[in-house]
DNA sequence: AGCACGCCGACT
DNA sequence: GTCGGCGTGCTC
């Protein structure tokens, strides 16, 4: 019985499809179909066919229900018993369907069908019954050189394609496949192995043998920028390669850039195969392939790469580990740095997690001895951080609608007259957060979203930053239809520009934000600041990375505040990376470096410690805070994320969750409230945080909250294992 | 996620 | 009079 409808199949095959199901489907294996747990297999599901994964062999058929027959299975190696045990665990934690995760895992398109082998001509030696001078052009050119396509064959010796065909038929010439994806080259693990300091001897030392010991450890490799962790962290890549182990070395997205790849290109000998968004469809089939068959050695990717078909992984690096950007909030809200660990645990081998600013996660992984602690010292013999300075806004309040303080603008205008570079930074895109009417005090609003509409005076126009929206600046108020009343107020990195060219006319400035450079224009201007094309740099977030600009000397930071006030918890924490990072900017080369920092509560214990370049001080300020709330990582969070079109029905089925909410006396339910965003792309929010102690299982209260609850119409509910973002 | 079924507004 | 909008529900 091998056709659509068996009636009583002899084996039954659990499969695991790409959808948010309950669970795995029942399917009848065909005669003659061997299936093993892990196959990739083609099944019928109403109308269509998709592709998903046998899960288990055997089992019953669900009562009442008709079991169609398996259709496919495809000539691929199979999902690996490991992948499959982290597709599951994975799914649990988040409380997520699995189906949702193994969707994030088939993100390759074409991979599972026959690939398309593309003939090659090469001459036999047999001569064609008649020969013609065509023929002979064409045999004299495929007996040279390696095999071509017929068309490029046709091509060298001027004729059609009908006469290689004629050829191939009378046996005078043989097709031969060629392979159907350029396969990946063999890194050498000792390519281009540089001379290390001693401090990245023993680091490299102790990651080499937590990689020869082919178990499961952590290590937080922590040290400043420019202080050779990458080096460090290739001595370990190096190691698990030598053992014929694949590595996969994880980045945020917006570090991924060309000048990486080429770093780890020289080092291993050759490309690494990429992973991330912007990789083609064809080159993530290569990927996907050549990850599967063991092929592809060394992985750069991008949080997703967790969930390539791995197939004898050895070692995950995670660099920027402290990067909020790890954590995915759209879809399956995961965090890929602790799934990474999550991976290497269930795996039986060593990660590695990499930052100049550790999250204090990490570090309290260490203190509980979770994790091994690597340190490297600055190449320079330098502090940790250069000298910082803190300006008290309150006594040196800019005039009304400028941001510059006078002991900045005089730090500024010393650097430039000594030739050095300054960098301004200012983490808001635009001209101008927000405009208000002056005669009825109405605010420019985006329609969709509870934000307040942005100006862009380079594009000329107001934009919304959470949905997209966009609108011409209006002449008039939209409300009291005043004339010529609407007002800019606070800044953004445009007006910032404004000012510091009204202050400085002859310095040489750019602008750089995410909105306004990016891609080859971006890297051009990078290019520019380095040679000191330009002197006096200001950015947003985007300067914050690691670029080197070996001119700088001087970093300013316009509002230290500005990270502080928002609901994150991790606002602190996020605060003192981004003015690390930022003041990092500063005397990278042999010249000492110096920041200065803007804000209204130098009294802070954050900006206290930041002054003192004591990083020990801000972490205890930022343990005991977390302890006594009891945050991660002293204790375990959730988020339930309501949301709907209709205000009224949102907040009805809210209040229906909130009656419904288990009582635990060992899990407090923080809410219902409206999100601190209440309307994103016209979908009207509300959340619940839960909150208990590190030793509560979570996720089996939030699944007894949920369960039975059904949404309808536009209704959504997502759960928030182990939140970044409060929005 | 698709894809079909089903019940209410502007067109040939 | 239909074509088609997307709400709702099911798929082994």
């Amino acid at each position: 019985m091998t056709g659509d409808s068996a009636t009583i199949p002899k084996v039954i095959v659990e499969v695991l499809l790409p959808l948010a199901l309950d669970g795995a489907y029942s399917y009848g294996v065909p005669d003659g179909m061997a299936l093993a747990p892990g196959d990739y297999v083609r099944v019928p599901l109403g109308p269509r066919q998709i592709t998903g994964v046998a899960w288990a062999i055997g089992g019953t058929a669900p009562q009442g229900t008709r079991l169609r027959n398996v259709t496919v299975r495809y000539e691929v190696p199979a999902m690996p018993e490991l992948h499959r045990r982290f597709i599951d665990w994975l799914a649990a934690y988040y409380v997520e369907p699995p189906g949702q995760v193994l969707r994030m895992c088939l993100r390759a398109p074409g991979a599972f069908q026959e690939p398309r082998h593309k003939l090659a001509y090469r001459a036999t030696g047999t001569e064609p019954d008649r020969m013609t001078p065509q023929r002979r052009r064409v045999l004299e050119a495929a007996s040279q050189g390696p095999a071509m396509q017929a068309r490029d064959l046709a091509e060298v010796a001027g004729v059609g394609t009908s006469v290689v065909r004629g050829l191939a038929d009378q046996g005078a010439l043989e097709a031969v496949a060629l392979p159907a994806f350029q396969p990946f080259a063999k890194p050498d693990p000792m390519a281009d192995r540089v001379a290390l300091s001693p401090d990245q001897e023993a680091a490299s030392a102790r990651l080499r043998s937590a990689v020869s010991a082919r178990k499961f450890s952590v290590h937080l490799l922590d040290g400043v920028t420019g202080s050779g962790k990458t080096e460090v962290y290739f001595e370990a890549m190096a190691s698990a390669l030598a053992a014929g182990r694949q590595v996969l070395l994880l980045l945020p997205e917006i570090a991924l850039t060309g000048q990486f790849l080429a770093r780890v290109e020289q080092r291993f000998g050759v490309p690494p195969a990429e992973w991330h968004s912007d990789v083609r469809p064809r080159e993530r089939e290569r990927v996907w392939r050549a990850v599967a068959n063991g092929a592809a050695k060394i992985i750069v990717g991008a949080r997703s790469s967790l969930f390539l078909p791995w197939h004898q992984l050895g070692l995950i690096v995670v660099d920027e580990e402290h990067e909020p950007a790890f954590k995915q909030d759209d879809g399956t809200r995961y965090h890929a740095r602790d799934m990474a660990v999550v991976y290497a645990s269930l795996g039986g081998f060593p990660a590695v997690l990499a930052s100049a600013t550790p999250s204090l996660e990490s570090l309290v992984n260490v203190d509980r001895g979770r994790y091994g602690y690597l340190t490297l010292k600055s190449r320079h013999g330098r502090a940790q951080l250069p000298e910082i300075d803190l300006i008290d806004l309150r006594a040196n309040t800019p005039a009304s609608g400028q941001w510059l303080s006078e002991p900045l603008t005089e730090a500024i205008t010393e650097t430039l007259k000594t030739g050095d570079q300054a960098l301004l930074f200012l983490n808001r895109r635009g001209y101008a957060p927000l405009t208000l009417c002056r005669t009825c005090g109405h605010r420019l609003e985006c329609p969709n979203c509870s934000t307040w509409l942005v100006e862009h005076r380079f594009r000329r126009q107001l934009m919304c930053h959470h949905c997209g929206h966009q609108d011409q600046v209006p002449d008039a108020c939209p409300y009291c239809k005043a004339e010529g009343s609407l007002v800019p107020c606070g800044p953004g990195v445009e007006r910032l520009a404004e000012e510091a060219l009204q202050r400085f006319p002859d310095a040489r400035m750019t602008i750089l934000s995410s909105d306004l450079q990016r891609g080859q224009m971006l890297r051009d201007t990078l290019a520019n600041v380095a040679s000191g094309k330009y002197n006096l740099i200001i950015g947003t977030q985007l300067v914050a990375k690691g670029h080197h600009f070996p001119g700088l000397t001087l970093a300013g930071v316009i509002d230290a505040d500005l990270a502080l006030e928002t609901s994150d918890p991790r606002a602190g924490e996020r605060t003192w990376q981004l003015m690390a990072q930022v003041a990092g900017r500063a005397g990278r080369g042999d010249r000492p470096g110096r920041a200065l920092v803007q804000t209204f509560m130098p009294e802070h214990a954050l900006m206290q410690a930041l002054k003192d370049g004591d990083r020990t001080a801000f972490l205890n300020h930022e343990k005991q805070i977390r302890q006594a709330a009891g945050l991660p990582p002293y204790g375990r969070l959730a988020g339930l994320i309501i949301s709907g079109k209709d205000p009224g029905e949102t907040e009805s089925f809210t209040k229906f969750l909130a009656r419904r909410a288990p009582v635990a006396n060992n899990v407090h339910v923080l809410g219902p409230a409206p999100a601190p965003l209440h309307m994103v792309r016209g979908r009207h929010r509300w959340r619940f945080l839960v909150k208990c102690d590190r030793d509560v299982d979570i996720q089996s209260f939030m699944r007894s909250w949920l369960a039975g609850v059904k949404t309808r119409g536009s209704l959504r509910l997502a759960v928030d294992i182990d939140p970044y973002s409060f929005m």
